[in-house]
DNA sequence: TGCAAATAGATATTTTTTTATCTTTTTATT
DNA sequence: AATAAAAAGATAAAAAAATATCTATTTGCA
């Protein structure tokens, strides 16, 4: 039976597979090292083994990319890369700042994979005085008061938060006041930005909370159930 | 890993609502900055304004937890917090060591909410002698070569690892031998474990992987389609 | 008192994601 | 050349997650 929606549905066309998206990542990780190796084709089943998940998923998450593979033999590694970093809209260099030059900050300044993904954090801002002028990871920290006078002309299309919980909103405004439309938020707080700005938000905390329900399924009844 | 099931299916005991479990953090963190402010009750209204989602998926999230709340005024934020902690299993400390010094365990060592989360990262280990015998936090770094001997017999449940994916097997190798058998994993690897050792992994490009897709299609038209 | 509004709780539906199964192609082997 | 096996590709089904809708309760207020 049938039952017609007030207002029906707003059809998304789907478009944006969340899991699959965040799993691109790690293929193109290994696909890379395959490369270096001297690799030239890969099988959905050697992925799948890497990833310790199922070969159909690899082989859905590899169609979303609009590849097409050689029967019996696989993928070609360079083809594949391409189409993944294009799926992610990573084909060309996407230009960031990064506020907040604390340990969390200085560890993404030092992610080499970023290279690979054409992400290029091109200046570093932060509010302790102690930090300001010093270099970070070969990178000068500037007084995150000159932020609008140093990025207004041509703001980068990211900026990456890594400031406290405290600071991340007032950070988050000055951003948004000079343009910056996609932000990356690993502050521990869900920042209220106006609408057409996208926070990207990493909760760090969120890959413990799988850990301790699984801990404590494991408690109650061993099983074999699979978790991600 | 593999799970054949040649016709028909295998029913699962438990379910793992993975997206809900890892907005638990979120929605634990606000509620103690509530508690903080002196706040009693709160609604599942005022959650989902500030998490930016719908309303109804906060009233699931919560209903997951098996609290009960009162009609026209909300839940009790205490008792929320105590659902929330024993939902995910954090109602006791999680003991924990931290492999890899580096700035990426620097931040993890700092991140206050750990404490809130009952989660103790109890020691520290390196392979950097520069970096050995220092302290990172107000934690001395012991040499990773020393990890057996120092946790064998009384290993944490948790390991951390935050080492160069290089060396991330190899570290995962030993955490194994010692009897681990939760990992949280931060290096840019798919570690391969044995059965019974569950390995949780972060990808921080994940994130970056969804913001990438959106900036695409943002470029390709703009939509006003939601995201996480 | 009675009504409106806010909210939890329950149920139903739709959409998304994963998993299963079937088909085709290609390569290696006998 | 025939055959078997490995792999992609296609289709179908199931499970998981999100969303919509309905119901009951409580509170504040006219």
């Amino acid at each position: 039976m049938v039952r017609k929606a007030k207002r029906g549905f707003m059809r998304r066309g789907k478009i944006l597979n969340t899991p699959a998206i965040r799993r691109m990542p790690t293929y193109l990780h290994k696909l890379l090292k395959m490369r270096l190796e001297g690799k030239v084709s890969v099988s959905s089943t050697e992925l799948a083994e890497y990833m310790n998940i199922e070969l159909i998923v690899v082989r859905k998450d590899i169609a979303l990319t609009g590849i097409s593979g050689q029967r019996r033999v696989g993928y070609d590694i360079n083809e594949l890369i391409r189409y993944i970093k294009n799926y992610l809209g990573w084909q060309d260099t996407i230009s960031a700042t990064l506020i907040g030059a604390g340990s969390l900050g200085s560890a993404l300044l030092g992610y080499d994979d970023f290279n690979h993904y054409g992400f290029g954090i091109e200046s570093v801002f932060d509010a302790d005085p102690s930090k300001i002028g010093k270099e970070i990871r070969g990178r000068e920290v500037f007084d995150i008061a000159t932020l609008e006078s140093r990025l207004k002309n041509s703001p980068p299309e990211v900026a990456v938060i890594c400031v406290s919980s405290a600071a991340a909103q007032q950070v988050a405004d000055k951003l948004v006041a000079i343009g910056i439309k996609y932000i990356w938020n690993f502050a521990n707080v869900a920042l209220q930005v106006p609408p057409g700005v996208v926070v990207q938000r990493e909760v760090i905390a969120g890959g413990l909370a799988m850990l301790g329900v699984r801990m404590k399924l494991d408690r109650e009844h061993d099983t074999g159930v699979a978790f991600d």
